[in-house]
DNA sequence: CATGAATGAGAATTCATTCAT
DNA sequence: TATGAATGAATTCTCATTCAT
């Protein structure tokens, strides 16, 4: 592999198109994480990457194609961690708990990825839509897992029979989620500070203890 | 009742501070819904409001103060709704399934209040703080009601004890507000319209059958 | 009739939004009449109106909608100056030879016309094409005009019968536009100053001879 | 003849030099006729010749100097193309016939000459005056032409005497550049197709008549 | 000779906000 | 109170031109 620069790591390297797009796509999942949208400036953007406007439609076309490559890029990492879980190895049980864990580890870690998916939904999840056409499957891996641990966990009789594996993914993701998203607005609401190392130990725990419930035959 | 105007011509009332004032929150409430604080426009409020933007800056100061008075109007309408519901007269199981389908009930009929806690979130809950300080207590109500529940449901052997009563009351929203606000990304990645008649009433159930479930001794 | 302005004539009225727009007009004329549709700035087209872009785009949509205003106008200051004309009331070869010393004269002192006219060639007449359902009738009259002139010429004997109105009218602009829109080029290839005082009387002289000539019985 | 390249596989030579010269000067006329000086796109020329911007700065320095390069070429080529007609061997009506003609033909297939020279005008001629340092004497040959045609027709008695040939010239090309060059314009003022075969002949026909009719004795 | 990457100035258009009536 | 006019600072996007390989 060839070294693209001799000098320390993060400098900005000169005409390498790949890493000034990489660089401009890094750029622009954090201003559209701080900002959204509407609010994320492609001035901010070009800034932030090193690089300059012209660069950015140069490899996106456009504001929207910008933000339709970093959405893609977001839930193509999530993808890529939750394949790495091999959840197919663990008890039911333990695996579901890694599930939820997980799930809430990402979140807490990657907090641009809920913005984001906000940010999305506010736009009726068209550039979502576009990006399915070039990406191909999204859902099935995860719901299967899912599925096969429910199956496993019927099998063995620690889990209660048809419960619905979207339905229990969405909920997995849901009360993580809902808290991590909404902590600002929560801790005015609740009166305490959500996002308190303590407060996020009781809610990671509640939110395993209520998943098992579920499941409880 | 005073009558606003003699031509009953127009809706719009002419030199009424009030009325006006209530259509520009009207309007702002569904241009901040539809595309967040930075993608709204003040003209497309104006206009929407049939006022025009002097209007705006007399009774709301500038854009945030606008926002932050949808916002504060938006918490309003969820609390007086919570406090019709009455659960205290109800029993324990039966209040907390009316609390579940409320929820979920109101994030259906309200999306835009989904839209706008998004974006306050997104703004750090800046606004919401502020609101908080002309507003008085916003979190007590709630909170008091689902501990009265939980404790009238322990007492009677119906539910288990030690249920944090704050995180129930957030996975209680978290489950329908996480289906409901990311539906467009969700249909696209679990391939199904999440928006269907009978989507939602399978989600309304299975979401129900979940909180309970958590309270199961 | 109000007075808008107190003081000196030519300074800018506030607020006055009929004034506004018509100075941003005059101002588009001069800009696009020097650089073409594409050559013009919009910068400056505010600028040189004693006004701001935002105007601009207040009363005309965008740079294509201010081009079509700009030009609709122009054909209509021409057909307003054609029919102050009163050549019914000229002997046909009098009124003739005004025909032909009035285009010459209007395309002289209104060279923008010939830039403007040539711009929207250049742009397959699009403009003109939507400003003339918003224009009605543009041709008629000059038409009617010659053909009237024509047929009273035949009548009297000083003009010969069957020249089609309308190819001679096309002559008539043809004649003097093209030596006067090309004038630069014309100058460097036929190598004297084509816009020298007695160039000019000379080529108003040898048209009118031309067009006599073609109408000689 | 030498082979440009050995393999056959693309028109477009590697490492040719004139080749790739004549693709961009090739490519920059129909450009510039087509959006005129200021609306062309270097990027668009470089694509078009199937090269790239770099070359283009290579051979011709800047827009402008492309831009006078292609002017040069066109005036060129139609200069060529009259120095084939060979008039002096034709009767004077014929030769006289033909001269229009020609210029009728030329026009109306190298419709990009009309808007070159437009534009040229636009910008008052400075391109071709740098031009005519480099391409020496422009106007002598016609004008020649012309005038030995007259002579030689007054002699015969078929032609008056007195015109100017310069001014005749001049109107041979009036009558039928105007007529072309304002086609779109003309279509929407006097209400029909200037375009269509039927109108084309009408006004070649209408143009042979009114030059002899200027010439007749 | 050839090419893709990069840039900075600039261009059209938009927007929140203020002013005058 | 109400309204249309006006503004200047951004904001997205474009372009001619240059650089590095």
């Amino acid at each position: 592999m060839v070294r693209k620069s001799i000098s320390a790591e993060k400098e900005k390297p000169v005409r390498d198109s790949e890493a000034t797009r990489a660089r401009i796509l890094k750029a622009a999942k954090a201003e559209f994480a701080k900002l959204g949208l509407a609010g994320a400036r492609i001035d901010s953007i070009a800034e932030r990457a090193q690089s300059n406007k012209r660069m950015i439609y140069e490899y996106f076309d456009n504001k929207d194609g910008l933000f339709q490559a970093v959405l893609e890029d977001a839930y193509q990492n999530i993808r890529n961690a939750e394949r790495k879980l091999k959840l197919q190895e663990l008890e039911p049980l333990q695996a579901m708990t890694r599930l939820v864990s997980f799930t809430w580890d990402y979140y807490l870690k990657n907090p641009h990825f809920l913005t984001l998916v906000n940010s999305e939904n506010l736009y009726k999840g068209v550039h979502l839509k576009k990006a399915r056409d070039t990406m191909g499957e999204m859902h099935a891996p995860m719901i299967q897992m899912v599925s096969d641990i429910l199956d496993r966990g019927v099998a063995q009789g620690v889990f209660k029979p048809g419960v619905d594996p979207i339905q229990l993914t969405i909920s997995i993701a849901a009360v993580s989620y809902y808290y991590l998203n909404n902590r600002f607005t929560g801790s005015v609401i609740y009166g305490f500070d959500l996002a308190s190392p303590e407060a996020l130990q009781a809610r990671i725990d509640f939110n395993i203890q209520s998943i098992l419930a579920m499941l409880r035959p």
